[in-house]
DNA sequence: AATGTGCACAACCGCAATTTG
DNA sequence: GCAAATTGCGGTTGTGCACAT
C-alpha cells in the first residue's frame, strides 16, 4: 500500500545540483519553456525528479532571482506580510520582486521569526509584534491580542485574517480607475491612508467590478459577505455587503485598471 | 589540530488543488 | 462526473560551513 512516488526514486541523482546539471536545465527552458515538470528531466537529460527540477528552476535559476542580502525594508516587509498572511510564503514571496517562497521561509525559519519572538538581539520582541499588528488589527477586536499564523491554535474565521495552510482563490478583477473617495465610506477616517474602500457595483463572481478608492498597497479585510443586490461597500471591519458567504480578500497587486485580489 | 556545536540554506517529502483526458 | 496526471505549496530534513572549545 502507501501512496504512488511521484517518480522512481532509482537512478536519479540527489542532493546538490552540480554545474553541469544547472547548465543543462537552463539551456533546456531556455529552448522549450517551463512545464511539462513530469517528463523534462527525460526529455532534457537530465537525472533529476521533475519536482526537483522545478525547484531548482523556480528558486536558483529563473532569471531575475535575488539571493542573499536581505534588506531592512526587505525584512520589515516580510514581518508585516507574515502578520497578515501567516506562512503563506509563496504570497509573501510573490510581493518581494526577485525572492522566492524558499528563500523567505528559510530567512523566517532561521532569522526573522526567533527575531520577532525576541530570542536573538537587533529589533525588539515589542517592535515587531507591534508592526504586525499595526497591519492586522483593523479586522480583528481590540480586546484580542495580535497573533501569527505560528502559534499553534488555529485563528477563528471570524477574527483574524492569518491562516495557516494556503488557498489558491486568487482572482483579477477589473476594476474603475482609482477615483475620489466615495460617499459611501461608512464612517472611515479619512486619515487612514492604509485603507481601502471597495465598492461592490454588482455580482456574481464571473463579471466582478468594483470600484475601488485607494492610494495604499495593502487590504486586509474577513468579513461576512451579506445581502444579494444592490452595491457592496467595504465598511471600516471590511465588511462587504453584495453578496453572501464568508470571505476575506487581501489586495495583492494594483496594476494599471487591474486590481488583484486573494479571496479566502 | 581535532572535535563538537549551532546555524543557514538547499533540497526533499507529502499533501492538496488544479488540470487534463 | 470521474480518475489520473500535473503543479504548487508548506513543513521538514540533510549537509556544509563557521566558530568555539
Amino acid at each position: 500500500m502507501g501512496r504512488k512516488p511521484c517518480c522512481p526514486k532509482e537512478g536519479l541523482n540527489r542532493g546538490a545540483w552540480t554545474a553541469m546539471e544547472d547548465d543543462i536545465l537552463v539551456s533546456y527552458i531556455r529552448k522549450h519553456g517551463e512545464g511539462k515538470w513530469g517528463s523534462l528531466p527525460k526529455r532534457a537529460g537530465l537525472k533529476r525528479c521533475g519536482k526537483s527540477c522545478r525547484l531548482r528552476w523556480l528558486n536558483y535559476l529563473r532569471p531575475g532571482i535575488k539571493r542573499g542580502n536581505i534588506s531592512d525594508d526587505e525584512e520589515e516587509l516580510i514581518i508585516r506580510l507574515h502578520g497578515l498572511l501567516g506562512n503563506r510564503w509563496s504570497l509573501i514571496a510573490g510581493r518581494l520582486p526577485g525572492r522566492t517562497d524558499n528563500e523567505i521561509k528559510n530567512y523566517w525559519n532561521t532569522t526573522l521569526g526567533k527575531k520577532v519572538r525576541g530570542e536573538v538581539g537587533g529589533h525588539s520582541r515589542q517592535h515587531h509584534q507591534a508592526t504586525a499588528a499595526s497591519t492586522v488589527v483593523r479586522s480583528r477586536p481590540s480586546s484580542e491580542p495580535a497573533r501569527t499564523s505560528s502559534d499553534a491554535a488555529p485563528p477563528s474565521p471570524d477574527t483574524s485574517p492569518v491562516r495557516t495552510k494556503a488557498l489558491r482563490c486568487t482572482a483579477r478583477l477589473p476594476v474603475a480607475p482609482p477615483r475620489a473617495a466615495s460617499p459611501a465610506s461608512h464612517g472611515r477616517p479619512p486619515d487612514d491612508a492604509e485603507a481601502a474602500e471597495v465598492r461592490q457595483d454588482h455580482l456574481p463572481e464571473d463579471d466582478m467590478s468594483i470600484d475601488l478608492d485607494f492610494d495604499m498597497c495593502e487590504l486586509s479585510f474577513l468579513s461576512p459577505w451579506r445581502g444579494q443586490d444592490g452595491d457592496g461597500v467595504v465598511g471600516p471591519s471590511g465588511q462587504f455587503v453584495g453578496g453572501e458567504g464568508d470571505m476575506e480578500a487581501l489586495l495583492l497587486e494594483p496594476a494599471g485598471d487591474d486590481v488583484e485580489f486573494a479571496w479566502f
